[in-house]
DNA sequence: ATTTCTACCT
């Protein structure tokens, strides 16, 4: 302790006040919260070796606390050591719970190890300080060491170690002693529990924890909610929030954050709309406000996410500035992202990792080869952040999109980081607007040693090896595909019409009005094909929607999709469309002739691209 | 003394 160098013993003995009204005048001040008068007192008393109560001294704290009046905080804190008093157990936690708020976790713990008696919240308060900072191992070392001096956890301790634990076998440990004690059905260890074992990917377990819940609280609900959007499972999470409404309770920020990831995810424009009314009331919520700025990028609307940035009541972070960096690189609006990035370094935040990410996807995109280098090389000097993984991705695919295929590679092979199959894939995706056989065979090989999963790649190696008579090599590629239980997903579109969501899976005639559409779509055909539209039969190279037959082409589910829009969606409207699988190349023809012959907007959202169809020609310039 | 929500290369 710091008590022999105090600026309290320092200070001028003399008082005139008796002892009785000057511990009142103290209190008074602490219970109006008047910092400075109190800070008086509190000298005045320790020269007349005084002290006043712990409840007292602790709304003092809290006055510092709010503050932010460290230097006031420890001259509390020398105080309440002095004059030979020894503090009780609960002035001594309210201490160290202070400079844990202060981030001064060492102070905290030499208090914590000096205390003679700890108790359930000396520990708990420690416990949680540590799992707030990330330290999980030091959470769960005392926890440990709690259990051996006999201090037994209660529902304050286990909801901050939770969140402390990043391993399934310690969960599953500690799930079975809060249900030992029966501590399951407190609202905040349940959602604790539902939060941690959703972190760590474990949805049914959430979901057990969950449904075991006899009397609600939106935190709950939050927390399974939360845990399915930020799973990616968009489906789940809707039907959760509808549960949730027909249970009566009242969506809040929280909610309507994880409810708008799902939109996003699942490209529901519509639905997200609809959810934008009911975050007006929380206009300076930010997180809110860039979850709903992501979800009118991610569904293709960049008019409203323009006008949503531009309007935004809050001040915008650098996640604000980055979601809409990355959401006019994504669209295909490559030069406006990087206006927009030149203004940010002016007049916004400063960027972080993800904002530069971004700004290289921009020039990527767009084919600025001679950009994407510039910022690349200088981001290390003007932003001080070393280029990761993800960064060296937009640069080998900028350099194999431009055509300079030896370049990408070396830059693989030189990077220092290893290669992922996301690398590889990249490549890949070179080779293919390049129509480079032998290197695609080479990155799709590598994609499966780190990806042995993806069907789409050995679909196209053993497309690769057909065209080229190699009947051997087709069979072995799909005997790995059986042997490894490797299916490929049928290709899937999906289009919002009045607020249903309508899917169209290649080979499924289960839409009411199939036979309608096929129809429809017969005859669009026909009229493309009078313009000069020739289908394109040509899959080497390609990403496909399933077993491929040539005459399943007509009927890949997104002209299914885009035929049904037409039909069913009023003129000027925007067709939007979400795909499980890459865009084919014949699908990319016939989309852009469509949005020409019937002067139609059509955006397609693929797993990793949007494509706006205009005018009869692509935001991806046919580049991807 | 404790629980829930936002941006990321294919």
């Amino acid at each position: 302790m710091r008590r022999a160098t105090s600026i309290l013993n320092h200070a001028p003995t003399f008082c005139s006040v008796s002892a009785h009204s000057l511990v009142d005048e103290f209190t008074k001040f602490c219970y109006q919260r008047d910092l400075p008068r109190a800070m008086k007192a509190m000298e005045a008393m320790h020269r007349n070796r005084l002290s006043a109560d712990a409840i007292t001294y602790s709304e003092l704290i809290k006055c510092c606390l709010v503050r932010g009046a460290v230097q006031q905080a420890r001259l509390v804190h020398e105080h309440v050591f002095s004059n030979g008093y020894e503090p009780k157990t609960f002035l001594i936690n309210t201490l160290i719970n202070m400079y844990v708020k202060f981030g001064l976790l060492d102070e905290a713990r030499n208090l914590f190890d000096e205390m003679p008696d700890r108790n359930v919240v000396s520990w708990t308060t420690m416990i949680s300080a540590y799992s707030n900072s990330n330290l999980n191992h030091k959470a769960l070392d005392f926890l440990i060491l709690m259990l051996r001096e006999g201090v037994r956890p209660n529902m304050y301790t286990y909801s901050s170690v939770l969140r402390a634990c990043d391993g399934l076998l310690n969960l599953r440990q500690l799930h079975g002693s809060i249900l030992k004690v029966g501590l399951e059905s407190d609202v905040f260890v349940r959602s604790a529990l539902i939060d941690t074992y959703s972190k760590l990917g474990e949805q049914h377990d959430a979901l057990n924890v969950f449904n075991e819940m006899i009397t609600g609280d939106l935190v709950v609900w939050n927390s399974i909610i939360g845990g399915f959007a930020q799973n990616s499972d968009g489906d789940e999470t809707l039907h959760l929030y509808k549960r949730m409404k027909r249970a009566d309770f009242v969506a809040d920020q929280s909610t309507l954050t994880s409810v708008l990831r799902a939109c996003t995810g699942l490209a529901l424009l519509e639905l997200g709309r609809q959810v934008h009314v009911h975050v007006l009331k929380y206009d300076q919520d930010l997180i809110l406000n860039n979850a709903l700025l992501d979800m009118y990028c991610k569904c293709g609307s960049l008019e409203d996410a323009n006008l949503l940035f531009t309007r935004m009541m809050t001040e915008k972070d650098v996640i604000s500035w980055s979601t809409m960096i990355a959401g006019l690189a994504q669209n295909g609006f490559s030069a406006d992202a990087l206006k927009l990035f030149e203004a940010m370094k002016s007049k916004g935040p400063k960027p972080n990792y993800i904002t530069i990410l971004g700004v290289l996807f921009a020039c990527s995109h767009a084919g600025l080869v001679n950009d994407g280098w510039y910022y690349f090389q200088s981001m290390k000097e003007h932003f001080g952040i070393d280029p990761g993984r993800e960064h060296y991705g937009c640069i080998i695919d900028l350099l194999g999109r431009a055509g300079k295929l030896d370049e990408a590679v070396k830059l693989i092979h030189e990077m220092n980081h290893e290669p992922d199959a996301v690398t590889w894939r990249i490549l890949l995706g070179a080779c293919r607007v390049h129509k480079n056989v032998d290197l695609a065979i080479y990155a799709a090989k590598e994609i499966l040693k780190l990806d042995p999963a993806d069907a789409g790649t050995y679909i196209l190696l053993s497309n690769i090896y057909a065209n080229s008579q190699k009947w051997e090599d087709v069979a072995e590629v799909r005997r790995k595909m059986r042997t490894r239980g490797v299916k490929k997903d049928p290709g899937c579109s999906w289009i919002e019409v009045s607020k249903q969501v309508h899917a169209f899976i290649l080979g499924d005639n289960s839409h009411p009005r199939i036979e309608e559409i096929k129809r429809e779509l017969s005859q669009l055909i026909q009229r493309l094909m009078r313009l000069g539209y020739v289908p394109d039969t040509n899959f080497v190279l390609q990403d496909l929607e399933g077993e491929q037959m040539e005459d399943s082409l007509q009927y890949h589910s997104e002209k299914l999709a885009i035929v049904f829009g037409l039909m069913s969606l009023p003129n000027q409207k925007t067709i939007h469309i979400r795909k499980n699988l890459r865009i084919c190349g014949d699908c990319h023809i016939f989309a852009k002739l469509v949005s020409q012959l019937e002067n139609r907007v059509i955006v397609i959202r693929d797993p990793i691209r949007y494509h706006h169809f205009r005018g009869g020609v692509c935001s991806c310039g046919d580049y991807w």
